[in-house]
DNA sequence: CCGGCTTCACGCGCTTTGTG
DNA sequence: CACAAAGCGCGTGAAGCCGG
């Protein structure tokens, strides 16, 4: 598990009088590319955000507070954002908190450091995000077609980078999140502007095992909580495991014994009726993409057609699925680093 | 010959990529 | 930036293949 993203501001006042010209100063630059400019400048509420020369940590000034933002796993060891290394694979919120105001300030300028310390720093954001490990990129798919049916889930599916599910986006207190690792990668490797680590074929490949699960815990969540600066990586574990278990606890098997004679009845023949039961099995002992993938495309259609027409949905090619998942994402435990992943395979 | 499976060609809706 | 072209997954009908 690692801290993915951490957002904090510190009050302006905590700041010298210099070094708070020099913040303005910094924002004032920026605003020279905007085509609109009136005499409105930071004194209006919308925010200017300017990137540090390391892309790794972003911050912007705003009216009363200096923002920052970024994921900490970038500005660690050699950015690796899918495991990471140090305070952000060991969860600690405020190691993090510090690395990045060091990347920042390195970036930006020594001389505008605060000297107020780190926990005056106020956070309003953490990524808290797992990698489950699983057989194969078919499987991670087969997941997040199960999680998209899980009770309760108002969720959104966006075809971006693969397929993602998000649960209560708008939440201020908490969101989830679950995508697949690999293809994500991929995409953001091959964006023009990608100036991150870069990933190997071979960890490429093994990142498309991975079912990324990341839990946001917003600024809702840290006024209620315990002062940011306290939580422990055993809290974090476990608010982690009470919101993704959830999801992956409510799945309930459904069997049924006249699925042969409907099949039967409702193909054209008896033997189209068998094999289209034949396919369900298949899909419930290898999951839907694998028995995609292992069947003729047009048999697949076909068969499909044969067991809609015998009164399944779509709800209950996923609850096939879910024997199959839990099973194995209760085999498998998260992996935490490359080695992890290699050690399985 | 029959029944089931496979191959082929294509339409649709959507996203990505290329181009002026 | 707009628009076209290409790619992709889903899904279908028709025709051919092949073992019993």
């Amino acid at each position: 598990m690692l801290l993915d993203w951490i957002t904090a501001r510190l009050p302006l006042r905590l700041f010298t009088e210099e070094q708070q010209a020099g913040l303005r100063n910094l924002t004032d630059r920026i605003q020279r590319y905007c085509p609109q400019t009136g005499e409105v400048k930071f004194e209006s509420q919308a925010w200017d955000s300017i990137r540090s020369d390391s892309h790794q940590v972003v911050f912007r000034v705003g009216s009363t507070d200096f923002w920052l933002q970024g994921s900490p796993a970038r500005a660690i060891g050699d950015g690796d954002a899918v495991f990471s290394s140090g305070p952000a694979a060991a969860l600690d919120v405020p190691g993090c908190v510090d690395r990045m105001i060091n990347v920042l300030f390195a970036g930006i300028g020594p001389h505008l450091k605060p000297v107020a310390t780190r926990n005056a720093w106020i956070v309003t954001r953490v990524d808290v995000t797992g990698n489950l490990l699983l057989g194969s990129l078919s499987e991670v798919r087969d997941a997040l077609r199960l999680l998209r049916n899980v009770e309760g889930g108002r969720y959104k599916v966006s075809n971006q980078a693969g397929d993602t599910v998000y649960w209560s986006a708008k939440s201020r207190l908490q969101a989830g999140k679950a995508y697949a690792k690999g293809p994500h990668l991929s995409y953001l490797m091959k964006k023009k502007d990608y100036d991150g680590r870069r990933y190997s074929d071979a960890e490429l490949d093994q990142a498309s095992r991975l079912l990324r699960l990341e839990l946001r815990l917003g600024r809702e969540f840290f006024l209620r909580a315990e002062p940011w600066h306290t939580l422990t990586k055993s809290y974090l574990v476990s608010l982690w495991e009470n919101y993704f278990g959830r999801m992956l606890g409510g799945c309930e098997v459904k069997t049924d014994n006249e699925l042969l004679e409907n099949c039967i009845s409702a193909a054209t023949t008896p033997g189209q009726g068998r094999s289209a039961y034949a396919l369900w099995c298949l899909i419930k002992s290898e999951g839907w993409e694998r028995a995609q993938n292992m069947t003729n495309k047009r048999t697949w259609y076909h068969n499909l057609k044969i067991l809609r027409a015998s009164g399944l949905g779509d709800a209950d090619f996923s609850a096939g699925n879910v024997v199959h998942l839990r099973r194995k994402i209760i085999e498998v435990t998260l992996a935490t680093s490359w080695a992890d992943i290699k050690r399985v395979a």
